[in-house]
DNA sequence: ACCGATTGACTACAGGTGTAATCGTTTATA
DNA sequence: TATAAACGATTACACCTGTAGTCAATCGGT
């Protein structure tokens, strides 16, 4: 599976909450900040269609888009990646990255605990 | 600042361990299994000094090269870039995804868990 | 039947990245 | 002193990324 580029993971994320979208309807999905042109978003429909990220569903004259790769499976091997390159793998430089000046929310810091429970049950 | 490539970044970390050499040194000092010749080196030094990620001092014929990016300031740009465009800021999904089929080491667990005592402590 | 809007396909093009060859100069050595 | 080795500078080139223009077909409305 290719890489998936900055400006192609917008799509995906519009896609992945609303899977079988036009083109169209994907521009028309953009925060409003983001003056890309519909051509634009159409070029980038057709790389991730490419890389077999989306596959198209044809409706009459146009192409509805569904995410192949999921979510999660992106975010996973995106963070594996992440860590590896430039942590070795560990987690816990991120977070103390993430933690400096204030960064994380109570929640956050709730799920971490939550997880670090669970890791430390685990054996 | 700009941004630093995959490839370049080896090079930094060679150069965040033992600032002050020479490209010869640093072609030396990359695992055994990276195949690039000196001349990519050169030629990825040149553009770490362009980004002045990295400054030269002049030995002689030839330059010794010294980051001026920290390793600590380019660690914690760069994962505050990934978390913000993966995950909204978030670190609980990162670590849940790392977490995920035994992953972490103890250590790892144990500092991370530092970490949350301190977020905590922290008001 | 015609016209404007919409759609996917194709093309374009600049900037970044990965990798390297070649060039001109200097230095160490034979 | 001639020459080979080592060095930085310049150039090369393919692929990826970001953004968009153009084109040909088609659809919806008059």
């Amino acid at each position: 599976m290719k890489r998936i580029a900055r400006s192609e993971l917008d799509l995906m994320n519009i896609l992945w909450d609303q899977p079988g979208l036009a083109a169209s309807d994907v521009h028309g999905g953009l925060p409003s900040g983001d003056s890309r042109s519909l051509q634009t978003i159409k070029t980038l429909l057709s790389r991730l269609v490419e890389k077999e990220a989306l596959r198209v569903e044809r409706d009459g004259r146009r192409f509805l888009y569904h995410p192949t790769l999921t979510r999660d499976d992106h975010a996973a091997s995106a963070t594996r990646r992440f860590s590896e390159r430039l942590f070795g793998g560990r987690a816990a430089p991120i977070v103390a990255h993430l933690a400096k000046g204030d960064g994380l929310s109570e929640t956050d810091i709730a799920e971490l605990e939550a997880i670090i429970r669970e890791l430390k049950a685990r054996d």
